[in-house]
DNA sequence: GCCAACGTTGGC
DNA sequence: GCCAACGTTGGC
């Protein structure tokens, strides 16, 4: 039997105007579409598997926080808003037969009570080294530490369903 | 292949 | 609203 590869961690970033966690709560689960950056679209392509974990992040927001988890439910595939010439997302170079970019599904696992705001976030040391604390990162999905993602949960006082 | 101009992201 | 940090584009 293969060996079992160890469940990873990331955060996923969005603008709770375009979508919310309260979008994927009434939702349960969503097409995590409309990446359009190439190290972003590489993640989803090759590294976020199935059971894999997400934090949900609302950025541009009042306020900034992680808001809620998720668990990704569909690997890798097409992005096909890049196809839907009416749709915002829509890049006429992606090639149905060879797509440019790529989607998961993701499902909601939980809101929290307390969402871990950014200035929260730096106040904990731990939380302060996570990929999206750091100046200038603007890639809306980046990996997540096992210690980070159980530190996160106790400063939302939220428990880690498994 | 270089790089300036331009556009976008996203925190502040 | 400002602007730093990038990513992309296109002329050369």
């Amino acid at each position: 039997m293969a060996k079992k590869r160890k469940r990873q961690y990331w955060l996923f970033k969005s603008e709770p105007t375009a979508y919310s966690i309260d979008d994927l709560v009434k939702d349960k689960s969503t097409h995590w579409d409309g990446v359009r950056n190439y190290q972003v679209r590489n993640m989803l392509r090759d590294d976020v598997q199935v059971g894999d974990r997400v934090f949900f992040y609302h950025s541009n927001a009042k306020p900034m926080a992680i808001v809620g988890t998720a668990k990704v439910v569909e690997p890798g595939y097409a992005d096909h808003t890049a196809f839907d010439s009416k749709d915002k997302h829509y890049d006429p170079k992606s090639d149905p037969d060879n797509p440019t970019w790529f989607m998961v599904d993701v499902e909601i696992i939980q809101k929290f009570e307390t969402p871990v705001t950014r200035d929260d976030l730096k106040l904990d040391d731990v939380a302060l080294g996570m990929a999206v604390m750091q100046k200038g990162s603007r890639l809306s999905i980046t990996p997540v530490a096992e210690e980070e993602w159980k530190t996160i949960h106790k400063l939302a006082g939220a428990k880690d369903p498994r």
